[in-house]
DNA sequence: AGGTTACTTTACAAAGC
DNA sequence: GCTTTAAAAAGTAACCT
């Protein structure tokens, strides 16, 4: 009877050490990623309802700690994409969209694909341009969305190009290696997406 | 106004069956020429046909998967050439082994490019995966005919999970139906 | 800037780690 | 869970010219 009490102490204190490891790595990740006090909130969250539902079975905590975070960052509608939070995770980018497809399904969390625009405060800010570059970019957006271009194309690709396409619209150019680092996507696909934009656009 | 269904294409049918024999897939692997053997990497024994295309799987137990043919016909065609090898080789081969379809893999085009965003949300995110910055499909598990689907903005689609050919059918009406019904296609 | 190759997703069986 | 095999869809990426 000792051994079966002790036993339970061990898997509690355990458990309380692994939910701890798990919220301060929530913790060091988001600081990383520069996101607030909330976002981390809302993440703990996550995490404490997957480890709730039993979801961490043969997942690693880090990866569920990591998909809760991204997940969270949606849901506050401040996106990372996938690459930047990998970048700050020892979980590799492939098992955190994993990780993250099956706790998004498994909790209903219901998030609607990423907007695009979400991204582009943030980018914009990092390229140093004005707010004018800002909504020209946005519009951008709105209008080669309504034209269907959208579908199937990467939400960190699409608002660079249009970054991109404003910063020349508004005389605050960027080049496309720059945006293109900030984004963490290819010149290649700024061009591509870029040009469809901009026809869309009704320029060119 | 084309319909949908006549643009089905099966692009892949998986398949087993057993000879009812084990067998020794080294000395296999040296009397069969194209046989590709790594036991480190894989216990299966791979062996390619090339009319019609396919690529076989042969275990030590004599059971075989058979992969990557264009029609129900082609695999028993492909498989029906494996078991004559063998049987050239003095390996006692069952009269007639039965083959069980395990999945057929099909195309085919919806004739309207598709608003995914709109998709996913329409056909309801519980049963949809919609995640472009890992895939530019869309996933939609279906539940009869038990399939699922990859929808892309093109309009083109995969159909994967069936063992029928009228599968790729069926799914192919609901999906079409579905989508006509939230007024997402053209 | 273009072209090629290769990887992402779905389903499925097989035997073994 | 992984390993291997095949095939489609379309986007992205890496590498070479």
């Amino acid at each position: 009877r000792l051994r079966k009490w002790q036993e339970r102490i061990r898997t509690k204190d355990a458990g309380e050490r692994n939910l701890q490891f798990a919220l301060s790595e929530i913790d060091r990740m988001a600081s990383a990623l520069g996101v607030p006090r909330s976002v981390r909130e809302v993440a703990s969250v996550i995490y404490r309802r997957a480890l709730k539902e039993d979801l961490i079975r043969g997942r690693s905590i880090e990866g569920v700690a990591t998909a809760a975070l991204y997940a969270a960052c949606r849901q506050e509608g401040i996106p990372r994409s996938l690459d930047e939070v990998a970048e700050v995770s020892r979980v590799e980018q492939k098992e955190i969209g994993r990780t993250y497809r099956y706790i998004s399904q498994e909790l209903g969390l219901e998030l609607k694909p990423v907007d695009p625009k979400q991204f582009v405060p943030r980018f914009a800010s990092a390229l140093g341009l004005s707010e004018e570059t800002q909504a020209k970019a946005t519009e951008i957006i709105d209008v080669s969305a309504e034209q269907g271009l959208l579908s199937g194309k990467s939400p960190t690709g699409f608002a660079a190009a249009a970054i991109y396409a404003a910063s020349l619209l508004c005389n605050e150019k960027k080049t496309q290696r720059e945006v293109a680092d900030v984004a963490q996507v290819t010149e290649v696909t700024i061009r591509n997406r870029y040009q469809e934009q901009i026809e869309a656009m009704g320029f060119r | 106004m084309t319909d949908p269904a006549d643009s089905i294409e099966i692009q892949n049918v998986v398949a087993s069956t057993g000879i009812g024999q084990e067998l020794d897939l080294e000395a296999l692997a040296e009397d069969l020429p194209g046989a590709d053997f790594n036991p480190d990497n894989f216990p299966g024994l791979v062996y390619r046909t090339q009319e019609p295309k396919a690529a076989a799987l042969i275990f030590r137990s004599g059971k075989i998967v058979c992969t990557g043919a264009k029609s129900i016909a082609d695999v028993h065609d492909a498989l029906g050439i494996i078991f004559e090898k063998l049987r050239d080789l003095s390996i006692p081969v069952e009269d007639d082994p039965n083959i069980t379809v395990q999945n057929i893999v099909s195309s085919a085009d919806l004739g309207h490019q598709l608003n995914l965003n709109a998709l996913a949300i329409g056909l309801g995110l519980e049963d949809v995966e919609y995640e472009p910055e890992q895939f530019p499909g869309l996933v939609y598990r279906m539940d009869e005919p038990d399939v699922v689907i990859l929808l892309f903005g093109s309009g083109k689609i995969v159909i994967t999970g069936g063992k029928r050919t009228d599968d790729a059918e069926g799914a192919v009406e609901e999906i079409v139906e579905r989508i006509e019904s939230l007024g997402l296609l053209g």
